[in-house]
Parts: structure tokens; sequence; C-alpha cells
RNA sequence: GGAGAGAUGGCUGAGUGGUCGAAAGCGCUCCCCUGCUAAGGGAGUAAGGGUUAAAAGCCCUUCGAGGGUUCGAAUCCCUCUCUCUCCGCCA
């Protein structure tokens, strides 16, 4: 959420911004709207105080023996106006919440101007992308060779979109997350969350998926619903949610595996085929807590760390700053990782890490108590895949596989496979 | 799933219709005192919001959440959520 106070006082310029998204916010008519909370604020509280004080008259009274209905009947019509006020404010209120949940974040003014992912602009490139010296295959073709992933028996069990693995390529994977796991936590000094993957309403309010993304997401029916996370970040973020961290608690670290879950609505037709885009995959995430004046740093560091993961897996990638196009809804500056992929010759998204400034803390109440006032503020939450795990294990696929379609095991995964080498048919 | 108890500020915990945003203690901050340490004395110490250019001040809201009764609710009623205890079941 973009604070109400600049909404209020700078609309124009936030309309100017949000312009640079391709997003159109009606400044004029946020105004008025806010212009009409105000009146009824200022009465609303104008008769609350009025009741308040008449009422503790009546207890002063009371309490004296005094006859006090002569006081009633002063205050006898005061509850009804006070109602009818209340109910107006409260109306306007809700509109002007529902207005301000669905802004986007403010873009930082280094995000590149685009429209398109084609007008992200790159950053730096690591390592060449891949020459196998032969017509590499895809990880499909790869995995289906090794008899090791099977979409059949996925779509069979829950539809499209659904992979089943099994074997040295299913360990792989469970390598792949116990690497990330550790290097974060004793290099990168994250600490390791387990957390639930069914949340409420609120935790996707506050990381800013909801109220507008209801589609992306998974729902149990039930008029209490759950809905199952779409990554890692909405539980852990929402770890800072209410709560006010003593000024030298941060930077706060976490870094967690979980499984995500996105409908994919709007995605027909996109990688139907290969497990690129699931229903269901694992991801490890990187999300961090930190002072307001931090977070640009962070997020450099932030990047940083996922990028170790690809350079120690000697994964070609190159980073690239996403434009205004193309970046997130809660996001005021987002770098993307995007690793080669031999079977499609090109880069593909792998990580995205996003400095959300106080955009989810102020939907989360997120706060920290400033060193220098002694008053609490909101903190600044960012988060990054470090990195996804099935895209990861893609590219590992596709950049370690030999000529007989067998895949050599990188060298950093040794620990985790048990001495295996490589996998074969 | 059944029965019962509970949810109050950073923490413990009092408060069962009126001057209670809330006793007391702990913690924390500042000051005084004491040669160090320990002890002692005093003051302060919730959050969100509105008004304002901003601050001060003033005002509003908040005692798990939402609704209701009342001139007035932490306190009474209803619904929900969560926690604890016992029974049952269970990875």
């Amino acid at each position: 959420m973009i604070d109400p106070k600049l909404l209020r006082q700078s609309a124009a310029d936030v309309a100017a911004n949000l312009a640079r998204r391709g997003f159109e916010f009606d400044a004029d008519g946020y105004l008025a709207l806010e212009e009409r909370r105000k009146s009824l604020q200022v009465e609303t509280e104008r008769l609350q105080s009025e009741r308040n004080t008449s009422a503790k008259s009546i207890g002063k009274a009371k309490a004296q023996g005094e006859d006090i209905e002569p006081l009633l009947a002063a205050v006898k019509q005061l509850g009804e106006r006070l109602e009818a006020s209340e109910a107006a404010l409260q109306e306007v209120q809700a509109e002007l919440r529902d207005i301000e949940l669905g802004l986007p974040n403010l873009l930082a003014d280094d995000v590149p101007a685009g429209n398109t992912e084609d007008d992200n602009t790159e950053v730096r490139r690591w390592g060449e992308p891949t020459d196998l010296g032969f017509e590499p295959l895809d990880h499909i073709q790869l995995g289906e060779q090794l008899g090791q992933i099977d979409f059949d028996a996925a779509a069979r069990i829950s539809g499209a979109r659904f992979v089943v693995m099994t074997g040295p390529l299913a360990r792989l994977q469970r390598a792949l997350i116990q690497f990330m796991l550790d290097t974060h936590t004793s290099e990168h000094g994250y600490a390791e969350a387990y957390v639930p993957y069914l949340v409420r309403t609120q935790a996707l309010v506050g990381t800013g998926q909801l109220p507008k993304f209801e589609e992306d997401q998974f729902k149990t029916i039930d008029e209490n619903p759950f809905y199952l996370i779409p990554t890692a970040e909405v539980p852990v973020t929402n770890l800072a949610r209410e709560t006010i961290f003593d000024a030298d608690a941060l930077p706060v670290r976490y870094v967690a595996h979980t499984p995500c879950f996105r409908s994919e609505a709007g995605s027909h037709g996109q990688d139907t085929r290969g497990m690129i885009r699931q229903h269901q995959f694992e991801k490890v995430e990187l999300v961090q807590f930190v002072a307001p004046d931090a977070s640009m740093a962070a997020l450099e560091e932030l990047t940083g760390h996922a990028e170790v993961i690809l350079q120690r897996l000697e994964l070609p990638y190159r980073v690239v700053t996403l434009c205004s196009g193309d970046i997130g809804f809660g996001s005021t500056k987002t770098y993307d990782i995007e690793v080669w992929l031999p079977g499609q010759q090109r880069y593909r998204e792998i990580s995205s890490c996003s400095n959300c400034n106080d955009f989810q803390a102020r939907r989360m109440q997120a706060r920290r108590r400033n060193p220098e006032t002694g008053k609490p503020e909101l903190l600044h939450t960012l988060n990054g895949s470090g990195v996804a795990v099935g895209r990861a294990l893609i590219a590992i696929m596709e950049n370690y596989q030999e000529a007989d379609g067998s895949i050599r095991i990188p060298d950093a995964l040794a620990p985790y496979m048990g001495g295996l080498k490589k996998i074969s048919p």
C-alpha cells in the first residue's frame, strides 16, 4: 500500500509514477472521495466526543444522586446522528481502502521504462552459454529418455501442469533444496524457517496477492477459506506482521523451502509442455526485514546470494532489471536472474528479487523502533527466489547433459547425491 | 469429535456497567544518591488514526475479532478465531 498521506498530498505525482507501469490512477476521483472522508471523519469524531462528554456527566450526576432524566433527554437524538455519520464514514473509508489496496507500489527512479520483458535491461552476465558440442535435448526429452519424468502419470492423477519424478532425478531435486538451504544458512546469514502452506486471506492481503490477484490462487471451499501459498514469500514475510522489531534486531533474514501453488490463470498456452510452468513447484525463498534506509543495498546483497547458487552449480546466467511494465505489483525495484537453457537456446527466469520497501510492511503493520526517535516506523521487506528449484533442476539437466542422454551431477551437489556422479537411463 | 477454562499494554497480572487507556509488579529510559559492585530514591514509558505545511496541543479509536444491549461496555448478550486442561481419535 502506498502511504495514504502521500496519496492525499501528492496524488498527481503518484499518478505519474504509476503511469510508468501503464497503471491508471484516477487522482481526481480519489481526492474527491478523500475530501468526503475528511469532512465525515471530522464530523463523526466531533459527535463521538460529544457523546463521551455527556456520558461522563451523566455518570457523574448519577454518582451524586442527582436527577439524570433531563441529561438523558438532551442526548437522545445524538445517537441517531452519530450512527448515521459513522455508517457514512465507514462506507467512504472502505471505498478508499479498496482503491488503496488496488494500487501497485511506486517505482524506484532507476527502474527502466518499458512495456514487456523485452524492455528489461541486462545488468551483468556470468559464464557463457553452454556449448555442448552436440544438438542439445530439452528436459522433457531427457527426462522421458531416462524414464524418471512422467507427465502422463501426473496427468492421470492431477491433470495438466503437474509432474511425477522418480529415482535419482527426484533425489536431485531434493539435493538442490538441501544445497540451497545449507548455503544460505551457513554462508549468507539466513535463518531457516518452516512455515504453513495454507494461509488466511489477511496474509495474502499483507503481501499484495489479494485482493487483486484472487484468480491466481488456489483456495479451499469453506466459508473461512484457506489459500494455498503461491510462494513462501507469503507466510515468511508475514512473520513480521503486527510486530515492532527492536532497533538492533534488524536485518532479519529468513530462508524457507516450500512447495508453491499457482492456478496459472491467464497463462494458457504458455509453457504448456514440460515443467517450466506448473501448478505445483518447489522453491527456496529468501526474505529480509531491514531498516528503511537499508533496503536498496539489501536488494543488491540478496540478489548476490541467489547468484551464488548458480555460480556454485556452474550454470550460466544473466541478471536483468525489470522494466516498468514487467515489474511485479508490490515491488519498487526487481532484478530477475535468468539461467541459460540449452534446450530452449535462451535465458529463462530462475529467480526474481524484489525490494518492496514499505509497501507490504504498511499492509501488515510490520515495524521497527527507530533508534533516534524511539518511535515505531514501517520497516522494509525484500524477497527473492534463492532459487526456483524445479527450474534449477531443468537447468542442470539441460546444461549437464551428455551426448548419450545421461546427466552429470554438478560437483556442488555431490555430497547430497550419495556419491552418484551421473544419472543414466 | 465431546466437556470445561481462558484471551487485558514489551512481559506477569488486577479490574465484572460510569471520572479506566486501564492498579500493581517486572522490564526499559532518564535523573538523584552511593568511592567500584550491590542496594536505594524520583520521573517517564502502548499502538493506530484525525486535525496541521509541520510540530505542539486537542480530539477519535483500540482490553482476541466482528456484531448487539445501553446515555455510557475491558466489564452484559450473540457469533467467530485462537490458546490451555481432560476424554476420544490420530501421522
